[in-house]
DNA sequence: ATGCCTGCAAAATATTTGCATGTAA
DNA sequence: TTACATGCAAATATTTTGCAGGCAT
């Protein structure tokens, strides 16, 4: 039987598997979360930082604070939901997909996009130091623009 | 001839090579950056954020803000001398290592280790998109403590 | 002597927390 | 009704900036 909750692709889900979901984290199906969970899963996989994600709720006409939007995305880090990605030093993004793949940067625009999953692959992993385990490996491919001649 | 200088690796330098570093790369040597160049650059290669090097300088009895150590590391940045690691949301790490290597992060304890160069490969790398090239490949490998039973 | 560099602290940016009220169960 | 969730704003954490004075050249 295939799970399509807790897999980690998120292609789009209906509100009834988004309460679904989030009942099964142990989180009650509030407003905010249904709409942040719309959001997030509503529409395939999605790389989002708190600040946009809040822009973006904001903008439907949504009623949600920022520290409701943060508070939730570390519930659903927590319940395993979504991922935090570390690009850049100064802001936090947050991947809806949580199955093994990488990202590209676009370094000039800030934008992150997944790399398919099966292109990268990453041999030659160390064992990993004693009392420690291997919990996951970041790939990011920074990309930069190619600089026009002429001008 | 081995350039000695400019080469990725940053085994012990003497004081002497840390003030060419920083006239090689357009910056005065002034007591702070060869201060810091020394912490950086005197003791193999080093994961450090501001507040670390602030914290150690402090520690040796020496004086320096920790806003000079900020544009520092900035300025080393620009100059390709170190390089800024993203690993957690809101903390930078700067990497002292510039040549192509990739990182083991201790989720557990917060600290950085390098992963012997030509150990990891990363193979099938997708083209770049179109106007852009490939910047960098970073590759963190996260580990997590094992839980130990009984207790 | 001149101009880059530093130190301090305030500003700017990003994220977390406390408490009164609202809401799911 | 009751406990958990939310909203607001203040608190925290991190990084950047402005200006007066210091130091390398």
């Amino acid at each position: 039987m295939v799970d399509t909750v807790t897999s980690g692709c998120a292609a789009s889900r209906t509100p009834d598997d988004i309460a679904h979901m989030l009942r099964a984290a142990g989180l009650r199906p509030t407003r905010q979360r249904l709409l942040l969970g719309a959001l997030l899963f509503g529409q395939g996989d999605r790389h989002v930082s708190a600040e946009m994600l809040h822009a973006e709720a904001v903008g439907r006409g949504e009623r949600v604070s920022l520290a409701t939007v943060y508070n939730t995305l570390h519930q659903l880090k927590w319940a395993g939901l979504v991922r935090e990605l570390a690009i850049e030093g100064t802001k936090a993004y947050f991947d809806t997909n949580t199955s093994s793949h990488h990202h590209f940067y676009m370094e000039h625009d800030g934008t992150l996009a997944d790399i398919p999953p099966g292109t990268i692959q990453v041999t030659g992993l160390p064992d990993a130091p004693d009392g420690t385990r291997i919990g996951h490996v970041d790939v990011v491919v920074r990309l930069v623009e190619i600089a026009k001649d002429g001008g």
